[in-house]
RNA sequence: GGUGGAGUGGCCGAGAGGCGAGGCAACGGCCUGCAAAGCCGUGUACACGGGUUCAAAUCCCGUCUCCACCUCCA
């Protein structure tokens, strides 16, 4: 069974073909740096980070391209206000954007392109969309550039918007566009903007739309056709549709599959800054969930539902997840780590079904229950199998707990021998106290090691005990 | 006004004509000195009103509510 993806574009689920056997290029519209990023960009990251996972497990090799729009008036506003240069506040953000990625375990693009450093393609693309008359400069010595969205017949397919009926901009006809519906691809400077905000053209000084950006940047890495082409559902229009119809009325193929995936809610709308509805990462981790638990909430369920968050739902997933990770560890001290290989045929055919990872967790639940079983059997076989796919399974979806990324982070690990000595010290107490029945006694030893942090559980092996975590 | 979606048990969340996905919580049991962890079991849900069908959460018609987009947005 091939992997089924949904495909805006024809609002179906379709096999996905690469163009190029054994190869897949896909682009991901990032994110607009003009401030620090919340869990709903962080969604999207994971989101996509589990296709291409999936893709790369599945044999395929991935050219992953994330753009970083590094220009733009919200950025520029922001410059002017705080008196500091753009590209400062750009560079802080994305550095922060960074950041939190990595705390996810979303792994590094091939290639994360800022628009700043292609605007020669971008002119290249707007000379030829001038040729061959889908655009047109601005009158005067305004320098603008617009996109002629009346040249272009099939304008609207992508999002099933009827151009005619869309509901006029309320801040519309700006300067000389001939139809309120087109759009900029060059931006004349404006006198109240950054003087280091600008860069020369054939049309003067200006900087780049929005929208041809990503025609440029993707052809740049990927070529004039390429097979995914993802970014949230609210980038559907304009934003795609204004790149699509760039790149179609330029003679290029384009992207094979649109995939957009829902955004995250707080509240009554969608996070945004605008709406200060807002939690980063560093809140939820101040809140008690790991990284880890955060990806696991964010990752499982599907990427076309929409996520209301909640704190109640998110501490739900980090418990869920904490079974999962409790198995992996008391079957890895059994058997030791294994080398996880292929992922079940179910767990298989889940992420084929247009990445039900729903479907794809209930999966590992299950695998896990049966590991469980297993070890209270002490049937090593049994416990090792389950292991190794309850990991290779967690590998696709970026949470298993041995990936070297989630132990970066807490770090103490130096401490561990010295703590381990300490702590079996104590356990022999209790063991001496527990030989003689002297419950309080023994019971007082483990209490005084919860108080220190250090849980302890008895298990057919003996008594067992892990540090820092929840109860 | 236009476009695309959504409403599932106490909660989260898949499914899309016929066997109660899975998780969390709860309750009962097993295990345990007691716990913890784990295992077994219990709970019969699909916004509302009609209809089609032997059979509907799933299809059709209508109604209500909600979200996103049509302006920068993951």
């Amino acid at each position: 069974m091939t992997l089924r993806l949904y495909d805006t574009a024809t609002r179906s689920v379709r096999d996905f073909v690469p163009m190029t056997p054994g190869q897949v290029g896909i682009y991901l519209c990032g994110v607009t740096v003009q401030s620090s990023p919340h869990i709903g960009h962080l969604r999207s990251a994971v989101n996509y980070d589990v296709l291409r996972r999936w893709l790369m497990h599945t044999g395929l090799e991935v050219t992953f391209i994330r753009n970083v729009t590094d220009v733009d008036d919200k950025i520029l506003q922001k410059s002017v206000e705080h008196g500091k240069p753009y590209w400062a506040i750009a560079y802080e953000n994305r550095l922060r954007l960074s950041r939190d990625y990595t705390a996810l375990n979303v792994l590094e693009p091939t290639y994360e392109p800022l628009a700043t450093g292609h605007i020669t393609e971008m002119h290249e693309l707007i000379e030829t969309l001038i040729e061959r008359g889908h655009a047109y400069p601005g009158a005067g010595d305004c320098a603008d550039v617009y996109f002629d969205v009346r040249s272009f017949a099939e304008y609207g397919a992508l999002s099933g918007q009827k151009p005619d009926d869309m509901q006029s901009a309320a801040d519309a006809p700006v300067r000389d566009k001939r139809d309120h519906r087109d759009f900029a691809l060059w931006k004349g400077v404006k006198p109240e903007e950054p003087r280091d905000a600008y860069w020369s053209s054939p049309w003067g000084r200006g900087r780049p739309g929005w929208h041809i950006e990503c025609s440029a940047m993707a052809r740049r890495y990927l070529g004039d056709e390429f097979d995914i082409h993802g970014g949230g559902l609210d980038l559907t229009f304009p934003h795609h549709e204004n790149e699509l119809a760039q790149s179609k009325a330029a003679g290029l193929g384009f992207a094979r599959f649109w995939v957009h995936h829902a955004l995250l809610n707080l509240g009554d709308s969608k996070m945004s800054k605008s709406l200060g509805n807002v939690i980063d990462l560093d809140s939820v981790v101040e809140g008690g969930v790991r990284q880890v638990e955060l990806r696991y909430y964010l990752g499982s369920p599907h990427y076309r539902s929409r996520i209301d968050y909640s704190d109640e739902a998110l501490k739900e997933a980090a418990v869920a997840y904490r079974r999962i990770e409790g198995f992996v560890h008391r079957a890895a001290e059994v058997v030791g780590p294994g080398r996880p290989k292929q992922v079940p045929p179910a767990f298989a055919d889940a992420m084929n079904d247009d990445l039900n990872t729903s479907a794809a967790l209930a999966i590992v639940h299950d695998t896990v229950r049966e590991g469980n079983t297993a070890l209270a059997a002490g049937d090593e076989p049994a416990i090792r199998g389950a292991l190794t796919a309850v990991r290779a399974m967690l590998g696709v979806l970026g949470l298993d707990p041995f990936d070297e990324k989630w132990s970066g982070g807490e770090g103490g690990n130096d401490l561990k021998p010295v703590v381990d000595s300490l702590v079996a010290l104590a356990l022999e107490q209790r063991a001496q106290a527990r030989t003689r029945k002297d419950w309080v006694a023994a019971d007082s030893v483990r209490d005084q090691l919860k108080n220190a942090g250090i849980q302890v559980e008895d298990t057919p092996a003996g008594p067992r005990w892990t540090v820092g975590e929840q109860h």
